[in-house]
DNA sequence: GTCGACCGCTGAACCGGTTCAGTGTTTCGG
DNA sequence: CCGAAACACTGAACCGGTTCAGCGGTCGAC
């Protein structure tokens, strides 16, 4: 115990078997060049030894893989530690990793364009083989950045296509129109989305399948507010809806930190929920089954697309031409949040 | 734009300079060796190269640091998604990090005993110079293990002294008594504490506290269960105190995910918070704010942590003797899920 | 029987840094 | 004016892998 000894590396894998260090590289890496029973041996003497390959050493390689790959988050430092996605979508892509030895580099930038220089550091410094990106915005500038810098790269969440990125995508109107429709169906014509900021694509691509489908569902008075994904956006702005004259009686939120919050907004202003107001959630997590009334939310699958998108990128890895894939939309769970108004067959509660 | 040009090593700074290789090493390490006005004529070329060190090949050298750091995160995976404490941990971790640009791995483990093996693989293949350490269990191999690795390690909120281990630790006994005291003089009687995992040392800490307390303040009705840090965990076994013969009037959590969910169990059961049922959790965050009634949580500085915990390491790779440094202790911030009983003057109810 | 192909392996270069012994020059004390 | 020390810098080894040219031996085809 604790002799501290130097790590055993192929030059001493290869005095021991008696033959090169060359022999040894192509034994360990399974490549051919060495006979099948040379490689047997090598093997035997590197698991006795306990080795493992310096990952330093086989960067310095020419087209040599790190074995890492990199996410950078762009959120509001204080919404981030209570927003489950990006925990669950982290979990996910190491399970994926876990099994090939692939470690994950976590970076949380605070401002916008930090996260440019991040990627230009672990590309200059080779500190990841690729990364994961999220969170397209309109006129992004990283995939530009990411191709100039030779770095591989997978979306996820955008629309296909962007700037030549293979890229997990969602259809993320069907839910919004789902909810809308749902909605519609319950009574509500007074349907408001508190949507997440302004510059992600997704929020413009949600906010627009809102307003079609509100068009469609003839809601006339459906609009979207966007806010910044904290809890206390969603606070101050559901305040601000429920004060106003002509109240909403439907809230959609772009996430469920948010919708926590306006159900809290709700209960210190005395509308209840669902009765006279119905709350819905985009993506599920345990927040919305703890809370009371639970919450209607839009369930996908978080970790499943963090496993999918990691297993993507390492496609790309492996120098295979890689297509973009669709995950399956999210689903609408009802829960006790949403109802038909109560006392009001036809249209709105009319506030004072 | 995009031409992919390879990236500029020292050795074209030295051929740019009509230095050596060396001469550049020292310049850009800003060691002596060579001459002011020569090194600001390499640090002028390699600036406008645009050069950045290589990871790999500065890893690679004997004591050559490789720049990241590791955290091991072993917890329920479905819980970690919603569990604030680590993001804020990450983030905080990040904010110090970011500075002496150190990268931070990150892994999350899912059944105990696979942590051991990411320490083991980290240095083995040198993927870190150091890890940042928690949840510190009875009987925890894992001082021992990095110490036999030789890996740096620094502890966050073990007692001191762990393994001899340099820690970052807090004294969780005494927000603990003070919330006994607190809700003693609120006048509860029959308090009972939902715990986090009984092999973690913090939770007997916190344990032990509370009974020295509760018998201090004459609080005979006291007791603690141990759950698991889920959301589901705290479900479970609210709805079980909540429905026993005697149920008690207060409730301690210790962490804020099952507080969430045992208020929810609460509102389900017809139970009034705070006039039948008081709720504390342990570790304030967003959440508590904006489930109603907001929670009374122990609040502490985990970003913070975070942040301090870094940079201890940071000296502990600088070959610094670190000693073991002390937080100040969680502070109880009453909010409204705590008042008196409400019809009891003296004593707890007594359910049907 | 000879030639060529292929197999199994070796030796050396290489990746991009760090470090150290050594070398030529300057400085300075005596 | 000489010798030693200090300084500025070079050249090469080294870290732990990968990769490639080359080499001797075996085998099969003709």
């Amino acid at each position: 115990m604790g002799a501290l000894m130097r790590r055993p590396t192929i030059m001493d894998i290869a005095r021991a078997a008696g033959v090169s260090k060359g022999a040894v590289s192509y034994a360990l890496n399974g490549r051919p060049g060495v006979s099948e029973e040379t490689r047997e041996r090598i093997l035997g003497i590197a698991r006795d030894l306990g080795w493992a390959p310096s990952k330093a050493a086989r960067a310095l390689s020419p087209g040599g893989r790190v074995g890492a790959v990199g996410l950078v988050v762009d959120r509001p430092a204080r919404s981030l530690g209570v927003e489950p996605f990006f925990m669950q979508l982290v979990s996910g892509i190491e399970t994926e990793l876990a099994s090939s030895g692939v470690d994950l580099l976590l970076q949380v930038t605070d401002d916008a364009g930090a996260d440019l220089e991040v990627y230009r550091r672990w590309a200059s410094e080779r500190r990841v083989d690729g990364v994961v990106m999220v969170d397209l915005r309109v006129d992004d500038l990283r995939p530009e950045a990411v191709r100039s810098l030779g770095l591989p790269a997978v979306f996820l969440g955008g629309p296909d296509g962007v700037g030549g990125l293979p890229c997990l995508y969602t259809d993320d109107g069907a839910p919004v129109r789902e909810v809308v429709h749902y909605l519609a169906a319950l009574g509500h014509r007074r349907v408001a989305r508190i949507a997440g900021p302004e510059e992600f694509v997704h929020t413009r691509v949600r906010g627009a399948a809102f307003h079609e489908a509100a068009t469609e569902a003839g809601l006339t008075g459906a609009y979207s507010v966007h806010a910044d994904y904290t809890g206390e956006g969603g606070t101050r702005i559901t305040r601000r809806l429920l004060a106003s004259a002509h109240r909403p009686t439907a809230l959609v939120y772009d996430n469920d930190l948010m919708a926590v919050a306006g159900l809290g907004v709700a209960a210190e202003m005395g509308v209840d929920v669902p009765a006279q107001l119905s709350i819905v959630a985009w993506d599920d997590s345990a927040l919305c089954r703890l809370v009371r009334p639970s919450l209607t939310a839009i369930s996908r699958d978080v970790a499943g697309h963090g496993r999918q998108v990691a297993r993507m990128l390492g496609r790309v890895l492996d120098g295979d031409r890689v297509e973009s894939e669709e995950t399956p939309t999210g689903e609408l769970h009802p829960r006790g949040s949403t109802g038909p108004l109560v006392g009001h067959p036809e249209n709105a509660v009319t506030s004072g």
